[in-house]
DNA sequence: GATTCGTGGGT
DNA sequence: TACCCAAGAAT
């Protein structure tokens, strides 16, 4: 694409941000460093919508690393509630820990401190840099893809897995002033989560429609290699579910018995194991779980009174 | 590089 | 109803 092109693509798209983007309590300026992070991390392959509630309550109950890193692992992953991947409670907290360790209490700017973070990987750490510190970075999310494959490659999606090639395609759309750097790629996510969207692409209202490949050339339907659909019913990751979630809800450790009535044991022997060794469940004493770090104190309190 | 890892809303 | 898919990371 020429360089007139791509000038008019960044016109056409900052400005559409300007007028579109959704009023999210972590694109505030004054939200802190930490609070960008928490919202990102929230944000692996959850929709924002559900994100913002659980977000509030976690930066009001822990507003800096140090106040999560003090948590306990029971708090965090019940503090977690029905966000999904329960591992990413874990591992903020750990993050929190590290932050307070490594970092002095403060989120890091550069993008290899932050990518040595849990949880942190490449996307999360271009986005920090990005959004909590204004920094040029590349940040290369499944709607920087979707759109990007549209528009510049003229392709319904984009392929199964992140290639060299997008990151390249990506790195050469961002604009080198480090402000309008950091919009644009907030902007190109806006744009896939609100208008070029996986599903039913909502192309009337798009900016840059007069300049999408794809578009232009009758969105042709996708003839990639076939796009693996995710299994639920039956798997282990149901059954983890289920018995996370009942300790979650349970004040006091459950039986085995209890965790996943009805499912099949051998398999739910199997998550047991594999929660544990997650460290998202915690055996108390012979045949009990709980979750991790679980304060006995009211336990106790219940026998004591 | 392919798999695994939750949950719920939209189509 | 069944399927798709979401601001990915770790292994």
């Amino acid at each position: 694409m020429a360089d007139s092109g791509v000038a008019a693509l960044h016109r056409s798209i900052l400005e559409w941000y300007s007028v579109h983007a959704r009023p999210l309590p972590w694109r505030d300026p004054s939200c802190s460093p930490w609070g960008v992070l928490l919202s990102e991390v929230m944000a692996q392959q959850t929709p924002l919508a559900r994100v913002e509630p659980a977000w509030r309550e976690w930066i009001d109950r822990w507003p800096t690393p140090a106040d999560l890193a003090a948590a306990s692992p029971a708090d965090v992953v019940r503090a977690w509630g029905r966000l999904g991947y329960p591992r990413r409670a874990l591992r903020l907290r750990e993050a929190a820990i590290a932050i307070v360790d490594r970092h002095g209490g403060d989120v890091p700017r550069d993008q290899g401190e932050l990518k040595a973070l849990p949880g942190i990987g490449d996307y999360t750490a271009a986005a920090v840099a990005a959004f909590a510190f204004g920094d040029r970075s590349v940040v290369v999310d499944t709607n920087v893809r979707r759109v990007e494959a549209r528009v510049v490659t003229g392709v319904e999606h984009a392929a199964p897995s992140l290639t060299r090639a997008e990151v390249e395609l990506a790195a050469a759309l961002v604009p080198e002033d480090d402000k309008d750097a950091a919009t644009w790629n907030v902007a190109v996510m806006e744009l896939g989560a609100l208008v070029c969207t996986a599903r039913a692409p909502r192309c009337a209202e798009c900016p840059v429609r007069e300049r999408c490949a794809w578009n232009v050339g009758g969105r042709p339907a996708y003839d990639g290699p076939p796009r693996r659909g995710q299994k639920w019913h039956g798997t282990d990751r149901q059954v983890r579910g289920i018995i996370v979630q009942t300790l979650r809800d349970s004040l006091d450790p459950v039986a085995r018995a209890d965790l996943a009535s009805g499912r099949d044991a051998a398999q739910v022997d199997r998550c047991l194991a594999g929660l544990i060794e997650d460290g998202l469940v915690e055996p108390v004493g012979a045949e009990r779980f709980s979750l991790p770090g679980h304060d006995q104190d009211d336990a106790v309190e219940e026998v004591a009174g």
